[in-house]
DNA sequence: ATTCGTGCAAATAGTTTGCAGCAGA
DNA sequence: TCTGCTGCAAACTATTTGCACGAAT
């Protein structure tokens, strides 16, 4: 169901996902995906744009940005700071990661889940599900720090 | 340190640490400090807006709310949806605990901190920090799901 | 008196939307 | 040729700020 990986792979499963929703691969989405793809860390709107070979309006962007959210080719990183950040969506992608946030300079970078530790928060998960009839349906985890440029 | 817990006590120790930077525990301060403590969950601007109780202006709110964080009595919850909301801060309280989030109404609510969990996220914090060279300072845990009156 | 705090109204920052033209199946 | 995509400019929403008045030491 979700993509290899390669970024042929992910074209394809963009392709897709926007087809079920009556949308196509434009040129623009698929330069933004690339770009976010490059990054290999969640992208805020600002940041695209001064990507020079960005060659996409701030309207559009946001637009686009929306679309390919909704149907599930990048997620949103509800964030720090001004502005929101996207990324390739873990059902894409296939990698779940948490996040890893310097408090000094503002960047903020991926951390490749552990299994050990992925267990911990499900048993955590489920023990408050119980406990306050929540149905839980995943989480987040950010640590907060200063990064090696910072220190 | 840390305040003891009853609100007496949280007022006193609020006007310490604003009156380090020279300000002063106003009423409004303290309303808003008791109104955020009476919630016992994180609140945004609107909510606060809307307790009838509230007699302050949206403005004043707003630097009230900056003035507090800058004094570590209250402490921002980079959220969801479009507000940010404000929580009495964990070095006041002395109560680290995690968030709860439902997807479907946006409630949040609070997740009282587990043991056996924070070793959890302590160890892997550390293995990262080791294998990244950050210097790890706090984490935030987000749990998201359906509340009982959603599921 | 002096310094801080407040409300009002105006300014700003980030994001969204209406509209008319352009582009791809 | 039809439907969706794009840029521009205008609209919105959340938050911040300038200013003059009020309150507390």
């Amino acid at each position: 169901m979700t993509s290899g990986g390669s970024a042929e792979a992910i074209h394809a499963a963009a392709e897709r996902r926007l087809a079920k929703f009556g949308q196509r691969l434009t040129r623009q989405r698929r330069e933004i995906l690339d770009l976010v793809l490059a990054a290999g860390r969640p992208m805020s709107v600002p940041d695209l744009l001064s990507l020079d070979d960005a060659d996409v309006s701030q309207s559009s962007l946001y637009r686009n940005l929306v679309v390919l959210e909704d149907v599930s080719v990048l997620q949103r990183v509800a964030g720090w700071g001004n502005h929101d950040r996207f990324e390739l969506s873990e059902s894409l992608s296939g990698h779940h990661h948490h996040h890893l946030k310097c408090t000094s300079c503002g960047s903020v970078s991926d951390i490749p889940a552990n299994h050990g530790f992925e267990r911990a928060v499900d048993i955590e998960a489920t023990s408050i599900a119980e406990e306050l009839g929540f149905e839980i349906t995943g989480h987040s985890v950010d640590l907060y720090g200063l990064c090696p440029s910072c220190r």
